[in-house]
DNA sequence: CTGCTCGGCGCG
DNA sequence: AAAGCGCGCCGAGCAG
């Protein structure tokens, strides 16, 4: 019998066989098992159940194949995810870690694209999925999501998980209900012997055991071990909820997109390169109008020296340029640059291309961007233009619960700075609402656009005359953004509430401002300098907004994800895709895709998890963070 | 032919 | 109505 402990390394070992290692608190190895490539869903399936923290190089390297036959782990540690984190993190910068030279651990994914359409379609094995959900009160989110680290609360102590994320006792792991305890003597990391593999060589300490090792110990001599705890944990909880939406796919209904094109643009031509019924009809009414046979609207160098030639003072063929002039040939225009746009970017080549069998399965890239926000890859699916989300279809006697977290950035710098008169502006109300109510301006737009200025660095225009009042009435909050602006000007990072700090200015930024010091500066050289200073202010003001957004953002979708899973299931081995399941993710907007009888209380959970985010992060702070949730058939009829 | 930048525009 | 943040994708056009 194995015996327990609270992570399972998986590495590769020769000959295409998997290494599952048992390891300790501190990422010590004490036993491991060998099993080939074939065997190894099931040997994960078999483990599952004792709640282990799967711990591997990368999620999308791992994970898929496991889903593939059914398997679904509940908690992994993304090794690759949470070193970028710690290596740049200001509560881990006297680490080890942090101090090493740059490694393999440093450098860029090799997992991305490749693994895309390939492994999450594969069919799954003969395998069936056993039953790895636990008790619905088994773990909570805390559980779920915080390391062991700054782990102290017991499984009983549900309800309190904000307490226990803020309370870090570095001590020892919860045994997770229903497993069997460890023994002491695993812990000496000594005479203990391949549980399941007799005949195994020693003992191996793969370079996932060491990173791990390092890893532990730079959260645990972290200058707030339970925050960054939390954000590796809801960082690598983001990669399973990543890979799963990758294998399941996005509903998409091929014939309502094809209705909805041709409808649009006419029917599909027969050739390739040739220009739809439409838009060929466009073109022509262009040349017509510009009188000008050769106009070509598909070249913006082209097309400007058209309209210039035709006596239209236009500098570039930008959409909102051509809206300030008046000349028969700008409605066409405009029509032709709309539909040219959805041609080319979700037309029929893009089904062909990423629909199959009735479902879109985009590559989400977890940490993708600096802030912490994922990218994408291939597909564009985190810029489905609203015009065709009506393709995107529940299963009959399914919906799509699609809920949105409303006005989630002003909220994040509410509780970010502690600003309370903000925080009583958006308690049980539309938070620009309330800040029209407090008197600071006179519009919901002028409090929208006022505050994106805020926090994004505008000075001009509509943004910029809101500034001033919003900084009378709510002091606190714009005064934390003008705090993160200052940090970025003088060369400084900044961090956002769980860790996550940001990138240091180029060097090339650092010798602008060095010349703009030195004596006999020119004006030129002071300017340049000053420009880039207030650039990379713009970049510093938004990163901690943004990243902390993104941050709860990654609770809420891992509170989702457990809170989905302990939803009744027509059978114990059902599979991610016959349940209520996470479809898509974009930013502040979560989509589930559920059975029609399930879809209220669906609704019901994702309103919870966006409380239980609210308080993980930010304790008691009186901000709250609604969501708006919406039951459809298709996603054009969500807001 | 491939690989790159740029303009433009989709999303939050 | 648009400019401050963060992205990815497309076609055009150019360099090699």
């Amino acid at each position: 019998m194995r015996t327990v402990t609270p992570f399972v390394i998986v590495a590769d070992a020769p000959g295409g066989r998997v290494w599952l290692l048992d390891a300790d608190d501190s990422g010590v190895v004490s036993a491991s098992v060998e099993v080939a490539a074939t065997g190894f869903p099931a040997a994960v399936a078999r483990l599952e159940p004792a709640h282990p923290r799967w711990v591997w190089d990368e999620t999308a390297r791992w994970y898929p194949r496991l889903l593939a036959a059914g398997v679904r782990v509940e908690r992994c540690v993304d090794l690759r995810l949470c070193h970028t984190i710690l290596r740049a993190s200001s509560l881990t910068a006297d680490s080890v870690l942090a101090k090493a030279p740059a490694g393999d651990w440093d450098a860029p994914s090799p997992t991305s694209a490749a693994t895309s359409l390939a492994l999450a379609q594969v069919q799954a094995g003969a395998l069936g999925a056993p039953s790895t959900r636990p008790a619905p009160d088994a773990l909570t989110l805390f559980d779920f999501l915080a390391d062991s680290a700054a782990d102290s609360a017991d499984d009983s102590a549900a309800g309190s998980s904000a307490d226990s994320a803020a309370d870090p006792a570095g001590g020892s792991v919860p045994t997770p209900a229903g497993a069997p305890g460890r023994t002491d003597e695993v812990d000496s990391g000594e005479g203990s012997h391949p549980a399941e593999a007799p005949g195994a060589p020693a003992r191996p300490d793969p370079a996932e055991a060491l990173e791990l090792r390092a890893q532990r110990e730079a959260v645990r001599t972290a200058s707030d071990p339970s925050r960054i705890a939390l954000l590796l944990a809801a960082e690598s909880a983001g990669a399973l909820v990543a890979a799963e939406m990758q294998h399941a796919g996005i509903p998409w209904r091929v014939d309502a997109h094809d209705r909805l094109l041709e409808s649009l643009l006419g029917p599909r031509p027969a050739t390739p390169g040739i220009r739809p019924a439409r838009l060929e009809q466009l073109h022509q009414r262009i040349r017509d109008e510009l009188d000008d046979p050769a106009a070509n609207p598909d070249s913006p160098v082209e097309l400007v020296k058209s309209l210039r030639r035709a006596g239209l003072s236009v500098t570039s063929t930008r959409s909102w340029e051509l809206k300030t002039i008046e000349h028969p040939v700008i409605p066409p225009l405009l029509e032709y640059k709309k539909l040219a746009r959805l041609a080319s970017a979700n037309g029929w080549n893009w089904l062909d291309t990423w629909v199959r069998d009735g479902r879109f399965h985009p590559n989400y890239i977890p940490g993708g961007v600096v802030t912490g926000r994922w990218a994408s890859e291939g597909g564009g699916a985190l810029q489905l233009p609203k015009q065709v989300r009506g393709a995107v279809i529940a299963d009959p006697g399914w919906k799509l619960v699609v809920a949105d977290a409303a006005q989630l950035e002003p909220r994040i710098l509410a509780a970010l700075a502690g600003d309370r008169a903000m925080a009583a502006a958006g308690r049980d109300r539309d938070l620009y609402d309330g800040i029209v109510s407090s008197g600071a301006v006179d519009t919901r737009a002028h409090a929208k656009v006022g505050m994106l200025g805020a926090m994004y660095g505008g000075t001009t225009g509509e943004s910029g005359r809101m500034l001033p009042r919003l900084a009378r009435a709510f002091p606190v909050a714009i005064g934390f953004v003008e705090d993160a602006a200052r940090a970025g000007e003088a060369g400084a990072v900044v961090t956002t509430r769980l860790g996550r700090t940001s990138p240091r200015p180029s060097d090339a930024w650092l010798d602008v401002q060095d010349a703009a010091g030195a004596d006999g500066a020119t004006d030129a050289a002071r300017s340049r300098a000053r420009s880039a200073a207030r650039s990379w202010g713009r970049f510093t003001r938004n990163f901690v907004v943004q990243g902390t957004a993104a941050e709860w953002a990654l609770c809420w979708i891992s509170s989702v994800r457990r809170r989905l899973w302990s939803l009744e299931a027509p059978d114990a081995r059902a599979r991610l895709e016959t349940r209520p399941h996470l479809a898509f993710f974009l930013h502040d907007e979560v989509m589930v895709h559920a059975p029609e009888a399930q879809a209220d209380a669906v609704a019901a959970e994702l309103r919870a998890a966006a409380a239980e985010a609210g308080s993980l992060i930010f304790g008691d702070a009186p901000v709250q963070f609604p969501v708006t949730v919406a039951i459809v058939d298709s996603y054009d009829q969500a807001k």
